[in-house]
DNA sequence: TCCCCAATTGACCGGCCGGCCAGTTAAGAG
DNA sequence: CTCTTAACTGGCCGGCCGGTCAATTGGGGA
């Protein structure tokens, strides 16, 4: 079954990982079949039960590393420590956006976690969105953006928005009117940073 | 089978819809068997096949009966003539969200038929986006809200944010500061409505 | 009244599902 | 070199899947 004539358990490993991925992100956890993932994987399905423990372990398996790599990413981007502000807050949108754009296969997976009502990363999310916030509320305490709303309400709209947008890509796009990634972007960033806005910016504006 | 002692086609194919409703938005299509649907709706697995041809049949039927009330649900909504205007935005954003919040299960019928590539339900979607944008032209003309964004983004803007909410709803529930229902939709409001004005009134309030 | 046709039933089918197990093979430690 | 251990294989199993079909029942029109 093995092309290599070397037996290699952390390829052999990451292969089914890495067709586990694609199959159940396309199809959905019940619509896979353990034979299917053993043939795009080029491995005997017995050897996923001897690696992985089952169908619902494989996918356990699937979402975890999914979600780390997300975690380490978003982790690193937030790390990334610049005074906070408008414009920090409007490069995060920015770069969430293109990060789903470059990256539409999480955005499935999370929606699929969802639907099923797994609450595996409910604490990484939860991290993450702390650490938004608290950027937000830095920002509003220095009166750079409007105190009055609720700063992870602020981060939750435009994860929204973003994950929306690409969650739902194929059936708006043919909306009528409907403008590229782009337009879109810079539409709701438009919307999106000046209602964030303080009041004596507004005036002054 | 049946409890009661007549027959009658029209309620039983009713109930045999409405378990399938049931069990498909909470499981997915691929999770749900015919044997589950046959006896939550007290019918024959024979008798669904009679009615309704086949599993898929069945479920394309279910959607269409959902979009279908949805479509004239919402129809109704946007009838509804008032001079368009910043505060008929806002309350058709609020109907909107009430809407969902009284309907979760729309959204997450919705979101399967994303997931799967269901493009059944786009032509009745466009219609109603297409008659919101208009409202949203309108209101742009008369001066009452900013022309310099695309009437289309618009309508999905407050649309992505209201459905990722609840789609996303037991998910973000626990993050950390997260509101209430209300308390998010006011903030979002705030951060919306005020994004929309246009520039005079920026600088006037 | 009876008779036709749709509604309804239950038994049945081939096929595929996830999982298991006994056996084989190769790598690496001693 | 050998022996242990884990990687890996192929075949098999019970069970459930969606679907079919012949038979039965009951309601409404002629």
């Amino acid at each position: 079954m093995n092309d290599t004539a070397t037996r290699d358990p952390e390829l052999t490993r990451e292969r089914i990982l890495e067709a586990a991925h694609g199959l159940f992100i396309d199809k959905g956890f019940a619509a896979v079949t353990m034979r299917e993932i053993a043939q795009r994987s080029n491995v005997t399905k017995s050897l996923i039960h001897h690696h992985f423990g089952g169908k619902e372990a494989l996918w356990d398996a699937v979402k975890e590393q999914a979600f780390a790599r997300y975690y380490l990413g978003q982790k690193e981007e937030l790390d990334q420590a610049e005074k906070p502000g408008a414009e920090l807050l409007m490069n995060g949108v920015i770069r969430y956006f293109e990060f789903l754009r470059d990256n539409p296969k999480v955005v499935r997976l999370f929606t699929w976690a969802h639907l099923e009502g797994d609450k595996s990363c409910s604490h990484l999310d939860s991290e993450l969105v702390g650490l938004g916030a608290k950027r937000v509320r830095q920002a509003q305490e220095a009166g750079l953006l409007r105190a009055d709303v609720n700063p992870t309400h602020v981060v939750t709209m435009f994860i929204s928005v973003c994950t929306n947008w690409f969650e739902s890509r194929d059936h708006h796009r043919d909306w009528p009117g409907m403008g590229s990634d782009d337009e879109f972007l810079n539409d709701f960033l438009k919307v999106f940073m000046e209602g964030l806005l303080p009041r004596s910016d507004r005036i002054a504006g």
